[in-house]
DNA sequence: AAATTCGTGTGATATAGGTCACATTACCCG
DNA sequence: CGGGTAATGTGACCTATATCACACGAATTT
């Protein structure tokens, strides 16, 4: 659990005694590609801290269309987390799109960690502030580029994504269908 | 500062004494409709909680056209966050869409008094929290839906907005332009 | 109340991106 | 290694939405 006590230890030094309390409280699991850690309608209990491969959120409409809401590579954290916080079941289906390895901990414990460890609150609260300021660039990049800058800006922000995610799903969290992604890069321009 | 008392213990239940603490590191201010919080480049430094009237933060693009970050109404908190934590200036402007009046706290005794409360802490993480999921929310919306729909959605949502908020400016939040937005109740369907 | 400015509606036209269909290639897995 | 499935590329066509231009009425300002 070296990873993840380095994670907290980014933001919140820790003794031997306070990691080994924080960490009795997460389990360990490995997925294989294409197994599902939520699937739509599922209980949803738990959040998850990716160790290593990687996670994708997703819905599918009315249309069978999917599409992605996060993508979780190392070091992320990932969950359902309106239905985790208002007890509902899953809406999002969480599945590995590589052999992936996660820690995950119940929100009840997380909840009495955070209550026990002021520490431990403060270090989920930057977490929150950092992951909102996340999505709210994502946002800005919707309405404000278009589907060939938003694809650029992903590259170079999160490189190691095209290592490991087929270009569809990038589509489907890009907002465009596949077949545009494909186009904007043979056509070419940039 | 009643209204902010509330807000407060609707989520930690706070004795006099600590909310007199609290708000000692509140200050108040009012703005004109069209007047300014913050304009592009300015240093952030505070957080700002709406008592009443609207706040719209926004970018303007190279071409000069407007893209709506969020609109907050009455018991809403917002500022640049990305500006405020990084340290950097402002890349948005807030402006009063209407007459209003904000409670403000300087980032720095935001970060102090959840140092030295826990509760106040506990508070925070649960606002970004929340916060986090509605912009997944939101996010989601605009994979999902044209523009009808998430107009629609919008209305239900926040009603309020609609007697405040021009359309046009609606319209530069939904990701659509004014002119589309018009012509869906007059083509008119649903 | 005249003059500006602001918000809105609407027509004509342009375009980014979607959809459908099929071919091609890469990747698993027995 | 060979067959099947998954991912990708590409053509033809379609549609939602953008853009530009202008008109009109409501609100603000002086």
């Amino acid at each position: 659990m070296q990873v993840l006590r380095d994670h907290f230890e980014k933001i919140i030094p820790l003794s031997d005694a306070e990691f080994a309390y924080i960490s009795s409280f997460f389990k360990q699991r490995k997925v294989m590609k294409k197994q599902f850690l939520l699937q739509e309608g599922d209980p949803v209990m738990h959040e998850y801290f990716v160790v290593k491969g990687c996670l994708k959120a997703y819905v599918v409409d009315s249309a069978d269309k999917v599409h992605i809401l996060s993508f979780a590579l190392a070091d992320w954290w990932t969950s359902d987390y309106q239905a985790l916080y208002t007890h509902t079941p899953s809406s999002i289906f969480l599945e590995a799109v590589a052999p992936t390895e996660v820690y995950y901990i119940a929100q009840e414990d997380k909840e009495r960690l955070c209550a026990e460890m002021h520490k431990v609150e403060h270090f989920w609260r930057k977490k929150n502030a950092m992951g909102y300021v996340g999505l709210q660039r994502r946002i800005l990049s919707m309405l404000t580029h278009n589907a060939k800058d938003r694809y650029e800006q992903l590259l170079q922000q999160y490189p190691s994504l095209f290592q490991v995610v087929p270009k569809q799903d990038l589509a489907a969290f890009l907002g465009v269908s596949r077949e545009t992604l494909s186009r904007l890069y043979s056509k070419k321009s940039g």
